[in-house]
DNA sequence: AATTTTTTTTAGATTTGTCTAAAAAATATT
DNA sequence: AATATTTTTTAGACAAATCTAAAAAAAATT
């Protein structure tokens, strides 16, 4: 039994869900950025998705789902990064490589396909860069994890989270030889470019941009 | 990158494939059978897969897949019975319930993803029902197969294909311990219901009627 | 060879998701 | 408070895939 939903559907939902992760509401011009279509198609799409009571939403209002409309987000959500945390950890793809490829997988809907899928996997809590897996409740861990440019100085942290998933980022970060669980202490922060000086292991230390540092989210150990 | 033809355009080229595999061409009424849709539907695919240079058509006549269309029929058939054997082999489905799930998983058209699949499961050269995989290249093993109901007495052959993915098949055969490579020989043959007495391994023989015979492949060995 | 039946195509309508252009409402600026 | 700007919605059109009903062509029957 495939998903009620048309995968139309299903991107709407879940582009709101993430956007609505900010602010608790979304607007008609984000969604449409979001989405790469025209406000005029959002505004169709809104009235549908009341219909189907996954929305609320009154015109010229901002919206916000439904708490049924939070469940059918997660639940792509959760195939989303079971998928991607499959294609990383079975089929070897690097994890700038994943995201389009599960952007597809996400809607296939069979709930049997997924259960098991995810007890394969073993079920993973976290998906390649770090993203919360929600389990087959919709439940999500939780990690108190702090940017790295928050983290105070000698305080031992491992990285939890990338906030990008470019191929330029991957490149980076595997050149400093630094993933997601590498365990650094921030050693001197420099107030110039705010760049800071970062101890990976027992490595020689490595200097971290501010723009780099940005994208990296730990969690004190 | 994706596949450059729609979800519908791809069962309907797979759907020729499959049925001109029998007498080489395909009518009207029998692609509309075979996709649950009605004749004017298929009509009007039948001259976009014309325009697009995938099919041999002219109104009225019997229609059949270009060179280019059936590579990619084969590339769709490739998709299809490399998740099946995935889902069985992976997953720990049951032959009977992979074929709507991998129905859906077929049209995800990542190369990538395909390829690395492939080698994952170690490129399988036959799907849980016993059907081919086409390879990378679109060639497919054939195997020189006869039906059950064919072989001769006392000649030890090896099941190959099943002709029905029914649970029902499936409980049967798993009653009578069958599977694709079972070897077995057949002992006796009965005229009055044209059953089979079939010896398998060391096991007390059993009985196979001929509706079951009528489904089961085998390969002298 | 003419007629009937079956098959296939055409014509026109419908649904889903998209768009552009214009109107309406909300927000910001003077 | 009036005006200008931005945001959102409406109106109408279009492409893809489907349908029903009718017309045309092919095949089968008499
Ligand atoms: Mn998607
Ligand atoms: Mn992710
Ligand atoms: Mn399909
Ligand atoms: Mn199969």
């Amino acid at each position: 039994m495939s998903s009620n939903f048309s995968i139309t559907e299903e991107n709407y939902i879940k582009a709101i869900y993430h956007l609505q992760q900010a602010t608790g509401s979304v607007t008609t011009n984000e969604l449409s950025a979001s989405l790469l279509t025209k406000p005029a198609s959002v505004t169709d799409m809104l009235k549908k998705l009341k219909v189907k009571k996954l929305l609320h939403y009154e015109p010229y209002k901002v919206f916000y789902l439904t708490a049924e409309g939070k469940k059918i987000a997660l639940n792509i959500i959760r195939r989303h990064r079971l998928w991607e945390f499959f294609l990383v950890e079975k089929l070897a793809f690097g994890w700038d490589e994943v995201h389009e490829v599960a952007e597809e997988l996400e809607h296939v809907g069979s709930k049997k396909l997924v259960d098991k899928l995810d007890s394969y996997l073993d079920f993973p809590k976290f998906d390649p860069h770090g993203d919360p897996i929600p389990d087959v409740n919709g439940k999500m861990s939780i990690v108190q994890q702090v940017n790295l440019t928050e983290l105070p100085l000698n305080k031992l942290a491992q990285v939890t989270m990338v906030g990008s998933q470019s191929t330029e980022l991957l490149e980076l970060l595997s050149h400093k030889d630094i993933t997601i669980g590498t365990k650094l202490e921030v050693k001197k922060k420099f107030s110039f470019d705010k760049s800071v000086e970062v101890k990976v292991k027992n490595l020689a230390p490595v200097n971290i941009s501010e723009q780099l540092a940005k994208v990296l989210f730990v969690k004190p150990v």
